[in-house]
Order: structure tokens, then C-alpha cells, then sequence
RNA sequence: AGGCCCGUAGCUCAGUUGGUCCAGAGCGCUUCCUUGACACGGAAGAGGUCGAUGGUUCGAAUCCAUUCGGGCCUACCA
């Protein structure tokens, strides 16, 4: 084992080399299982970043925690499938070609559609695959011979097919309503595209004059321009203000247009007038009014919100300034009777920023109840985990009020739309493939519809459209469904629910192989028709300051900066440490520097090893290979020593800790397990402790150094393993360091993950050890107080509670006396309570043999603190054993560890203030 | 309008079903140490009664209510 290694860990080149070495060798690429198979089956599938996308700190922490569950899996025997991909992005791609356009000063329009269309795949072809590049520097374990893009024909022809299906079911529908349209983009968006934002607006009342009277209706509106389009104003049948109006007309200010009052319940007597402008063509709430009376509906806007010839004098002006003027010449004719201040929810693009416009247009829905009632149930019923539980909640919740969902968008990039219009008959055909000739008619002058689906509809098909839905394949019965889904609450309605509805409606009646269903654990009855069996909403990456990063803000962490400084394991780790569920994460540097802090200590660590494996046992490898084959604990360790037994069992327990831990997607948990364990009490204790056995003499019998050597390269082996899903990189480079290049497994990755084993956990060891931890920091204690100068030796007295006490740390003496500064260990007869500066414990007391005097008043004042904190203790325990119905109502482990607990109280509690009598403290 | 989350050391955060957690970590801070794995290190230490109030309980940072402060999501109120 070579141990040339560089003094300081550095990331950079080693991780490239690994990160490229996993793809070139397929590491992770997944055959088919056949039948017959009894492994158990862990599939995933990665949210596809948009092909526009540049990898940001959600996608670095998604993918942390995607790669730390895969792999995991992995190493604990699954078949794991992580299946990569991109989206096309109808909206986000499209601008970012007009813009590129733009530059050349050229226009979409003038292009035309089907020219456009192919600047986007070339666009696509250079540009799109760069956010997946950037994943495979990551070392993102997915595999890379099953890439998709939602655009590759077999995913678009599956688009068609479910579209037509639904269409024929009835469930998908085309018709006129209000949707929200933006102006800039001049297409149709969802409800969950608009983003609404509290402005300070106006509220403005404007007089009707009622005909044949002279009495005004004063209705108010925050949209003045609207009213070119009124068709009635609306009153509450019950508000006795208006009753004698009843059916009577109004003219219509501006467009001296005579237009009914009619009642409805649109109209809240509570509301500002109690009367209501209706606008059946420009607002979702006065569409239904007029539905419901008969109104016409005129639209007085055009696609970019200019108003059109139906506003009249209006005709041409932008929205805005359409506004101004209306309200200008209202104020004129003396009708415009208020301006108030009034805060609105104004609804805005998601991309553009661009007011939304609610516009009449000839759309396609989905009719969503029926699919969201069952994918509500999917939920409900459990056959869906969703962790945290609180999004569990907000998914229910939402699928109780959900909208049809409007599917169209007026885009050149996307699928377009299987739908054929007769230019004869106008008579409108859903098919699979371009119908030869009306079906009504006969007629051969069809055109296919120009709208394009909305980007979410290919996605949320995915969990079995990447299978090969719709044929029946080996890779549906194998990985559907999906085992997990991990990803942001932001896309919680956009895909996550979406992807419940189509894959509960279009895999009922699917059954997973029931070889592997029962080997990955599920039980037989669940439904096999959900996308995914449990779901894994992660946090928000914030700046330090808890900010939403943003680009507007300036405050975006890039995380390939933070790599290039710090290392991609050191990222990682920082996003799994902080990753509490539940919680955002403020991401904070310093702590990435600390856990490249923690990198190279764990170098070290290996470079300690290898000098010593190098002088005395050179060609030593791993115990028997059994790193690849799963087994509990740790093989071939040997246990003759008081620290080899204590960190065998800690090492078990801390097993035990990450599997739960992560079973449970606690990934902070797992990483800290790994932390303290690593460096608090490998390196920390565990290598000081076998120094002195690595450190022989020469000539000497250099078999206990053997043994020694065996132990850490083993222990190292497991370690690393337990590691390698939160850190694959310097988990992987000492491994294969270690091997020397005949390592038993083309990566670390393929070895099997470290399992506890309950026989070897030892609960004396670390009893004693905590002991020996004791005393030695006791000593190191006192030394500080006293200001021993650090290269001297000093003798130390110690009194032991009990025999077996003293026999384990005459055992250890050695130990003390390196790790603790003595020189000679006196064991004494009696307590050394009495003894001014003497430390101690219920177990033992120790005291520093030392001419210098030790500062009687500091320590006093120390002795005062402790035995405060002692006396508060004492009281409130003994409250509580005094209180009968604590003793009555506690469990018994409790009332027996607080009573143990007590009694040491009271020793130190003596201790301390004999000391202080001793010491003349007042 | 409805719903959700957060408020623990100077800073950033842990603390799973209430009990040995009246409390931990990292960074920062103080003192000391370049001892052949590591100064991206080692040793010792200072520092918080868990936003506030009230309640439930034998027992609360942990449950409930109210309140203050911060953040987020959903919604067709002119």
C-alpha cells in the first residue's frame, strides 16, 4: 500500500477521475432482470431537469439525497435502476431560442413553425445535455444507457396515446373559458403558472346612469378597462337598496350601450356598492354570471391585451393605457365617483412577470375530479407514503379543490396536439395518427390543431412512459412502480400529483412480478397501479441569511463554485447534514469548509494507516473479501484489547444508527452518526490507543502489531463502506488504495453496505472506556490548571471506587500516562476528596502530583459552579423521587436511573465540598 | 380569506414517539501546543433555562391555548 500519498486531501483531480470512471465502466447501468429474479427491486427516477437548466443548489440537493438513497440500496443487494433524463420545457425552451433569435434579429413569426421548431433541436442538441454533464462530474449514480428526453418518440408517441384514450373516455374536453392568459408569451397558462403578488392598487367606482331616471348605479372595479365589455350589472336579489332597479337597464358609459341589471348572488350587499360590473369575457367569476343569465360575451382584447375593435374608441391601445384614457374620460363625463387605495392579489406569469390576463379562448381541459379522487385515494389510503407528513395534508388538501386543468398552450415547442380540424365542416377528429379525411364529411382538407401540450402533461407520465407503456414490457413488471420520488414541495401540484392521477388511472389493473414485489418487501395485496410507492419532499436550499435564492436577489450560491473550492464530498456532506426533513437548509460555507476539514482528517487518517500497514504488514488487504459480500459487523476483527472491543461496538451501533437513518430519510442523522463516529472516536481515541502497539520496538515481537494492522485495515474497509453513499469519493479512492488495484469489486459502490451485528456490541467496553475517557481528561484538566508546561511528565495519584475500576485502568496505565501527560501512576487506598485540586468522578478521583500551587481562589470559584449545578440537580430529583405519584406513575427505568443517578449527585456532591472546606472556600 | 412552517449558545443549525436531553454540534471566541497521520491539526475552556404568557402532566425545549416576531403555500372576492 503506498503511502506517498499528498499531506492535504485534495478533491479535485481524484474526484474527475472517479466520476468518469463510473460512467465509462457502466457501473450503474441496470439489465432487465428475467423471470425468475428474487433480488429485491429499488427504482427511482430523477425529476428531469429542464434542458435549459444550469445545475443550482436544488438540483445539487435533490441529487445528494437521491445518490445517498441509491446508493445505499445498491450496496444492500437491490437491483437499483436510477433512471436520468431531461425535459423538453415547452415555455423555458422556446424563450430561450426567441431570445437567441432576437440576437440575430430575426422573429419567430417570420420564421415560421416548422423552421422554428428544428432551431430548437439543434439548440437542444448543443446546448440541452450541459445540466447532465454537470451531474456526471457529480458522480450521480444513475444509469446512463436508459437517458430519455420527454420529446424522444416513444415518449411522444405514448403522449398521444394517452391523450387520444382520455379523449375518448371522456375526460378530456374542448371548449371556450376564461384561462389565464399572458400577454407576453401570448399563450394560455395554468392556475399553477401564476404566481400572485399583494400590490397597492386603486379601487375605482364609476357611475352607470340607469335608463329613463336619473339615478346612477355606482359599481366599483380594479379594472376600469373592462367595462368596454361589460353585459350587465349585477345586484343581490336581497338588497332592498336595489329593488325597485330590478329589471331596469343601464347605459353603458363610453359605449352607450344599453346593458340589463340583473340579480345574482355575484353581487355581496357587504361589498363596497353592493352592484357589480359583469364582464363575462375578461373575468372568471362574471363568465359563470353570464352562463347563468344568458349574457353575451364580449371580448374586448386581443392576444398581446390591446384592445380590439369591440372597445370602440378604444381600439389598438395597450390594456394599460386603455385604463388611463377610460378613466380620463369617465372623470370627464363626471361618472368616475372614487379612486380609492386598495390592496390587490394580482396574478402574474411564472416566467415573464407579465400580468396575467383572464381571457375567453378556445382551450383543451382536463376533467380532473375523477382522476384526482382517485389519486386523493391513493394517498389516503397509505398505498402512497409521503414524507414529511405535513405535505400529506397539503396534498389532500388540494386535490379536494382541485380545477379542470387547462392542457393547451399556444406554443410551437412541444406535443403538439392530436387533434384534426375539417376545413369543410369545421367538425373536429382526436386520433393516434393524421386522419386521411373527415370523418364527418369525407372531406381531405384537414389541419392538426397548432396548440401544444402543457410541459407538465409529458412528465407526469413518466414513471411508466420511460418503462415502455404502452406496450406490455419486462421493465413495467420489473420497476413499476417506482419505489420512491424524491423532490421539491415546489413541484408538489405541477408533477408529483399529476403523476398520481395518470399513473393510478393508466396502470390500473398493472401487478408487479410478485417474486420481486415480495423481495423488496411489499406486501402482496398493495395496488401496483401508483407511480411510486413512497414519496420524499425535500427543503429549500436558502442563502446564509435564510433568503430564497434568487437571481434578481444577486444572492445565488453556485454549487460548482463552492465544488471547485471545497470538493463535490464536502458539498454533499454539507447538504446531508443539514438536511433535516421538514426544514429548509440555509446553506453556510463554513460548514462545507468544515467538512473538507473533515475530508482530509479522514485522509490522514488512511495515510497513518498505510505507513504503518506498510512497515509491517505490507500486502495486507481486507480480511477475506467480505467487504463485497454482505455480513454483519465487521469479519475477522479481533477483540483482545479493552479499545479494540470498544470501537467494534460503537462501530455496530453506529451501523445500526445510519441504516435507521436513512431507512427514514434522516440524512442529517446519518451524516453526523459518520461524523462523530470518524473523528471523535476513531481518530480521536481509536489511533491513539493503538499507537503504542503499532510503535515497536525493533527486533522485537511484532505480532501484536499484526493484529493491530489487521484490525484497522479491516475496521478502515467497513468504514469506508458505511461512508461511501454520503462521500463515493474519498470513499472510493482509499478503497481502491487500499487494494492496491486487485480490489474485489470494480468499485467501492458494488461492495456490500456495513450491517450491525448485536453480538458484537459490548456494553462493558464502552462502559469502561467512558471511564478511561474520564479519567484521562480529568488529568489533562488538572494539567491545564496547573500550567504544566506540555512536554512534562507528572505523576498522578488515583483512588478507584471499586476493584475491577482499578484493574481496567492498570490495564490501560500505559494509555494514561501517553494520552494524559503522567509519568507514574500511584494507586491509593483512600479517597482523594480532601486532596486540594484533585478531580473526580462516582468511579474514581485522580489528583496531579505537582510542586506549583494551584490558584485556591479560581479554583474555588470553579468548585462553587459545580457544586451548584450538583445541588440543582440533587433538588430536582429528589422532588421528584419524593413526590408518590412520580413514583407511583413513572416507569420503573425511569424511577431506578434517577435514583442511580442521584447517588452519584451525592457523592460528587460530598466530594466537592470536602474539597471546598479543604481549599478554605467561603 | 384559509392552511403550513419556524423562533434553542455571538452566528448557522440538531434534539425521532414528553423522562439519564434544565440541552448538543459546526463555525466563531479564550488559553496553550508545530509531538513523524492530519495546523483543513491537537489539548483545555468560556458561552444558552430552549421567543413570551398561561395550561395539561408525577415530569415539557418536546403536548395544548393565547400572544409577539419571521417565512412560505393555496384562493375566482368586484
Amino acid at each position: 500500500m503506498p503511502h506517498e500519498l499528498p499531506k492535504a486531501y485534495e478533491p479535485g483531480a481524484i474526484e474527475a477521475r472517479w466520476a468518469e470512471h463510473w460512467v465509462r465502466e457502466k457501473l450503474f447501468s441496470v439489465a432487465t432482470p428475467g423471470a425468475g429474479e428474487t433480488r429485491p427491486v429499488f427504482t427511482l427516477l430523477l425529476p428531469p431537469p429542464n434542458v435549459t437548466g444550469r445545475l443550482h443548489m436544488g438540483h445539487m440537493l435533490n441529487q445528494t439525497q437521491m445518490d445517498i438513497i441509491v446508493r445505499w440500496h445498491r450496496m444492500r443487494g437491490f437491483i437499483t435502476l436510477w433512471l436520468p433524463g431531461t425535459d423538453h420545457a415547452g415555455i423555458a425552451t422556446q424563450m430561450m431560442v426567441e431570445k437567441q433569435l432576437e440576437k440575430e434579429g430575426k422573429k419567430r413569426r417570420e420564421l415560421g413553425r416548422e423552421k422554428f421548431v428544428e432551431r430548437v433541436w439543434e439548440w437542444k442538441r448543443e446546448y440541452g445535455g450541459a445540466i447532465l454533464d454537470q451531474m456526471k462530474r457529480l458522480g450521480a449514480s444513475v444509469d446512463w444507457d436508459r437517458e430519455y428526453f420527454t420529446m424522444d418518440e416513444n415518449l411522444s408517441h405514448a403522449v398521444r396515446e394517452v391523450f387520444v384514450r382520455l379523449y375518448e373516455e371522456g375526460l378530456i374536453y374542448r371548449g371556450n373559458y376564461i384561462v389565464n392568459w399572458c400577454p407576453w408569451h401570448e399563450t394560455a397558462i395554468s392556475d399553477l403558472e401564476v404566481k400572485h403578488e399583494e400590490v397597492a392598487g386603486k379601487l375605482w367606482e364609476i357611475r352607470y346612469p340607469v335608463v329613463g331616471s336619473s339615478e346612477f348605479i355606482t359599481v366599483a372595479t380594479t379594472r376600469p378597462e373592462t367595462m368596454l365589455g361589460d353585459t350587465a350589472i349585477a345586484v343581490n336579489a336581497k338588497d332592498e337598496r336595489y329593488t325597485h332597479l330590478h329589471g331596469k337597464k343601464v347605459l353603458l358609459p363610453l359605449m352607450k350601450r344599453e346593458i340589463p341589471i340583473i340579480t345574482d348572488d355575484l353581487a355581496q350587499p357587504e361589498f363596497g356598492t353592493g352592484a357589480v360590473k359583469v364582464t363575462p369575457a375578461h373575468d372568471p367569476n362574471d363568465f359563470q354570471a353570464g352562463l347563468r343569465h344568458n349574457l353575451p360575451q364580449i371580448n374586448v382584447m386581443d392576444e398581446h391585451a390591446h384592445m380590439n375593435q369591440n372597445a370602440g374608441a378604444y381600439a389598438g391601445l395597450d390594456r394599460f393605457a386603455a385604463r388611463k384614457r377610460v378613466l380620463h374620460d369617465l372623470q370627464e363625463q363626471g361618472l368616475l365617483a372614487a379612486e380609492k387605495d386598495y390592496t390587490l392579489s394580482l396574478g402574474k406569469c411564472d416566467r415573464c412577470g407579465t400580468v396575467v390576463e383572464p381571457r375567453l379562448s378556445l382551450q383543451w381541459f382536463i376533467k380532473i375530479k375523477p382522476l384526482a379522487d382517485r389519486a386523493k385515494r391513493a394517498v389516503e389510503s397509505g398505498e402512497i407514503t409521503i414524507v414529511p407528513e405535513n405535505f400529506r395534508q397539503i396534498y389532500l388538501n388540494w386535490m379536494t379543490n382541485i380545477y379542470d386543468w387547462c392542457i393547451s398552450r399556444q406554443l410551437w415547442w412541444g406535443h403538439r396536439i392530436p387533434a384534426w380540424t375539417c376545413a369543410g365542416c369545421k367538425e373536429v377528429m382526436v386520433a393516434r395518427e393524421a386522419p386521411a379525411k373527415c370523418a364527418k364529411c369525407g372531406s381531405a382538407q384537414l389541419e392538426q390543431v397548432a396548440d401544444v401540450l402543457d410541459t407538465w402533461f409529458s412528465s407526469g407520465l413518466l414513471p411508466f412512459t420511460t418503462l415502455g407503456w404502452p406496450e406490455k414490457t419486462r421493465d413495467l413488471d420489473v420497476f413499476y412502480p417506482n419505489t420512491l420520488m424524491i423532490t421539491g414541495f415546489d413541484i408538489l401540484f405541477f408533477w408529483l400529483a399529476r403523476m398520481i392521477m395518470f399513473g393510478c388511472h393508466f396502470m390500473q389493473g398493472h401487478q408487479q412480478d410478485p417474486a420481486i414485489k415480495k423481495a423488496s418487501g411489499e406486501a402482496e395485496k398493495k395496488d401496483d397501479s401508483v407511480p411510486f410507492r413512497h414519496v420524499y419532499i425535500h427543503a429549500l436550499v436558502r442563502d446564509a441569511e435564510r433568503q430564497k435564492m434568487s437571481k434578481t436577489k444577486g444572492n445565488v450560491i453556485d454549487p460548482l463554485h463552492i465544488i471547485e473550492r471545497f470538493g463535490t464530498d464536502a458539498t454533499r456532506f454539507t447538504l446531508a447534514a443539514m438536511a433535516a426533513p421538514g426544514t429548509d437548509i440555509a446553506f453556510n460555507e463554513s460548514r462545507t469548509e468544515g467538512y473538507r476539514a473533515f475530508a482530509n482528517k479522514i485522509w490522514n487518517a488512511a495515510r497513518f494507516m498505510f505507513m504503518n500497514v506498510d512497515r509491517i504488514e505490507p500486502g495486507l488487504r481486507p480480511g477475506d473479501g467480505r467487504g463485497v459480500r454482505p455480513c454483519m459487523g465487521i469479519a475477522g476483527f479481533s477483540t483482545q484489547t479493552l479499545e479494540d472491543r470498544w470501537i467494534l461496538s460503537r462501530f455496530n451501533r453506529v451501523t445500526a444508527d445510519v441504516n435507521d437513518a436513512l431507512g427514514t430519510y434522516r440524512f442529517h442523522e446519518a451524516a453526523n452518526r459518520i461524523y462523530d463516529f470518524f473523528w471523535g472516536e476513531f481518530c480521536d481515541w481509536y489511533l491513539e490507543l493503538v499507537k503504542p502497539r503499532l510503535n515497536f520496538e525493533e527486533g522485537a515481537d511484532r505480532s501484536a502489531a499484526r493484529i493491530a494492522c489487521v484490525n484497522l485495515v479491516n475496521l478502515f474497509d467497513a468504514a469506508l463502506r458505511l461512508l461511501h453513499p454520503v462521500m463515493p469519493f474519498i470513499s472510493e479512492e482509499i478503497w481502491q488504495t487500499i487494494y492496491e488495484g486487485k480490489a474485489p469489486a470494480k468499485s467501492i459502490a458494488l461492495t456490500a453496505y456495513p450491517q450491525a451485528d448485536e453480538k458484537q456490541f459490548d456494553l462493558g467496553a464502552e462502559t469502561e472506556m467512558a471511564i478511561l475517557q474520564d479519567l484521562i481528561v480529568s488529568v489533562r484538566n488538572l494539567r491545564a490548571e496547573l500550567k504544566v508546561e506540555p512536554k512534562v511528565k507528572v505523576p498522578i495519584e488515583v483512588f478507584a471506587h471499586e476493584p475491577q475500576i482499578r484493574s481496567m485502568i492498570e490495564h490501560n496505565q500505559g494509555a494514561v500516562e501517553r494520552l494524559a501527560g503522567a509519568e507514574k501512576i500511584t494507586f491509593v487506598e483512600n479517597s482523594l476528596a480532601k486532596v486540594a485540586g484533585a478531580r473526580g468522578t462516582a468511579r474514581f478521583d485522580v489528583h496531579v502530583v505537582y510542586e506549583r500551587k494551584i490558584d485556591a481562589a479560581a479554583e474555588c470559584e470553579r468548585l462553587k459552579k459545580e457544586l451548584e449545578k450538583l445541588e440543582r440537580g440533587m433538588g430536582s430529583g429528589q422532588r421528584q423521587l419524593g413526590n408518590e405519584q412520580f413514583l407511583a406513575k413513572a416507569p420503573a427505568n425511569v424511577v431506578e436511573s434517577l435514583r442511580k443517578q442521584q447517588a452519584e449527585l451525592a457523592i460528587m456532591r460530598e466530594k466537592t465540598l470536602s474539597k471546598m472546606q479543604e481549599l478554605g472556600c467561603s
